[in-house]
DNA sequence: TTGTAGGCGTTATCAA
DNA sequence: TTGATAACGCCTACAA
């Protein structure tokens, strides 16, 4: 079943039906009427690949998923984020195609997927999650004028992407824990080469200058954005020659959640002895209620916001990059110091939702 | 630059060119050799939708997530197979898209999506994630004869999937904690409409029958494969008025990972009061050095597995259902209760890893 | 508002 | 081994 034998059984013409389908509003009613009920009592679907062909866009949109990050994929930010992708895409009927640099030989497979992809124009664009700095092909799609957007802002180049401030959150965050009076900071960050990690460390070092003090080298530990890596990381800070932090920023719930884990291993009592402070909002999809003080992101809505840009994009492809930021939310639980007293009620009430909120 | 412009420059035509693209040996050395040196300067690649159009194939793999799985879509098995997907799809050319139904009306989005994907011929074949029993696509497709596997195996259709063996491997793990004398073993299985909670919970039972044993209800508890689940239901068994059971035989790493959570917020010893044993070796991901003893099953093998006999079903559209049941393996950590001495050995060792150790 | 006709860039079938 | 040529199913001026 196709548009001509559509046409021919409501005795109208192949351009008429193609309008009909494509909701054109140049078509009679009577016409139109006519051809829609031949196209539900055949059922006819336009055939994808003769659209692509004829109207040079494909209505695919590919997610790449760069080899820095496909380690962390594990990370619940990703799921969730391409969640929001895949439904934004879907309400468009866009369909959404998944590509990873695989670990194999990333040079070579980048390569030959963009070849493939974007040469032979698979995609009509190209959502990249969280790219690292030094990823060549945000340049490389930039010169090319192939349209795409970046989940994550990048620093060097001039490019359409959605974000949520993290430079911002992160001081507000951190700016919370100076004003409960804690002194000696430490932070948990993300790896160097991701741009999140790299705004995040610039907030905590912008509320630290701003409460007057200076970040301590050996109060900063690198890790890798994963619940493992919070565990190592806070282990270093309690293995610290210096003494016990009394507060820590951590980049990620997932390494908080580590975080809290290796505290509670070493009997340090959170927050009396040690405050924590997470980023993301996504611990609440690990445990039932987090008692874990954290910077929320609309992670799902990130995704879904991407996809619009990118086809807003791909309406005006001579517009100028577009980029947003998504707003962020301070939740403050327990850990950071906040509702010791609602505490003691919820164990009072109830044992078990006092056991869940210990992470 | 497409087709007709490479063979002009070649000095050959369209058709030639063509078999050069596609490997066809039926092409002259030096006419191989013309056309190759074009397009290599010119970088010339074939048009996706052209292609797909001429050939009547989109070389494109949909992946179904369904509805009642959407929820679930952080368990850390679903990234860990798609990754798997997308490797093996990529090494075959083919590409990708993520289909999920959304959460908002299950019924009418589904229904959408598959006239656009299935009829609108956007895809070759369909991939669908963990199947619950009375999902109606799978009848639907198949009486329609479009090409699809099942990652994990359909109780009431002849259909191809990709499964561990589920049953087995339970009964093999029930059993191990059987052998360790373990008597009043309690379940934590998944969700009632999932064949693999299904066929795990079978296995359990199939093992306490051979141990001269009959699972008693309130030993099993019905959850949803997620780390809070988990907890819960832990804590339903702590509550359980019949006592401790001894050991306890849980339908998925997260849920385990929750369980033993709720054991240590309660003060009970692992495994000395109640052993657990875990399934999916996906617990790795989340802390360093688990110690939980659990059937590993080959994850990203099976989201792979799944795409190479998709693609062979592509190739003989005739043949009969395949059916692949990949190995697992029990993993026999410390909270079954074996190894108890190289607990002491690692905890001497090295204060950090015991630590890590425990969950 | 409707229809005609050319074209999108391949593949596939033949004949040479 | 090569080359014409006809599909593939739709979109889109353009003309009526």
């Amino acid at each position: 079943m196709n548009l001509e034998e559509v046409a021919k059984l409501a005795g109208v013409s192949r351009s008429t039906v193609s309008r009909v389908v494509n909701g054109d509003h140049r078509v009679s009613t009577t016409a139109r009427a006519r051809v829609q009920a031949i196209i539900e009592q055949y059922n006819y679907h336009p055939n994808a690949a003769a659209r692509s062909l004829a109207s040079s866009r494909s209505r695919i949109i590919g997610l790449l998923i760069p080899h820095a990050v496909n380690q962390i994929f594990r990370d619940p930010f990703f799921p969730v984020m391409i969640q929001g992708a895949v439904e934004a895409c879907s309400d468009a009927d866009y369909n959404l195609t998944l590509l990873m640099e695989t670990a194999a030989d990333a040079r070579i497979t980048s390569d030959r997927l963009y070849q493939r992809v974007i040469r032979g124009r698979h995609v009509d664009g190209l959502i990249i999650a969280s790219s690292v700095v030094e990823d060549p092909i945000v340049a490389r799609l930039q010169s090319e004028k192939f349209p795409f957007v970046l989940v994550g802002r990048h620093p060097r180049h001039e490019v359409s992407f959605v974000d949520v401030d993290n430079r911002s959150a992160a001081r507000e965050a951190v700016t919370h824990l100076v004003d409960h009076g804690y002194r000696r900071i430490a932070m948990i960050s993300g790896p160097r080469n991701m741009i999140a990690s790299i705004d995040r460390y610039a907030g905590y070092v912008t509320a630290l200058q701003e409460a007057g003090r200076l970040p301590e080298a050996e109060l900063t530990i690198y890790s890798d954005f994963t619940r493992r890596g919070g565990y190592r990381a806070m282990n270093e800070l309690l293995a610290n020659p210096g003494g016990l932090p009394e507060a820590v920023f951590v980049a990620s719930d997932a390494m908080a959640s580590g975080a809290l884990q290796a505290l509670r291993d070493s009997g340090v009592r959170v927050p009396d002895e040690v405050a924590v402070m997470g980023f993301d909002g996504l611990e609440e999809t690990l445990v039932s209620r987090s008692i874990l003080s954290t910077v929320m992101q609309p992670t799902s809505e990130e995704g879904a916001e991407a996809v619009r840009v990118l086809l807003q994009l791909l309406d005006s492809p001579e517009s100028a990059p577009i980029q947003r930021f998504l707003p962020t939310r301070l939740s403050l639980r327990r850990t950071c110091g906040c509702n010791r007293d609602e505490e003691f009620e919820m164990t009072a009430v109830n044992a078990t939702i006092e056991g869940e909120l210990d992470v």
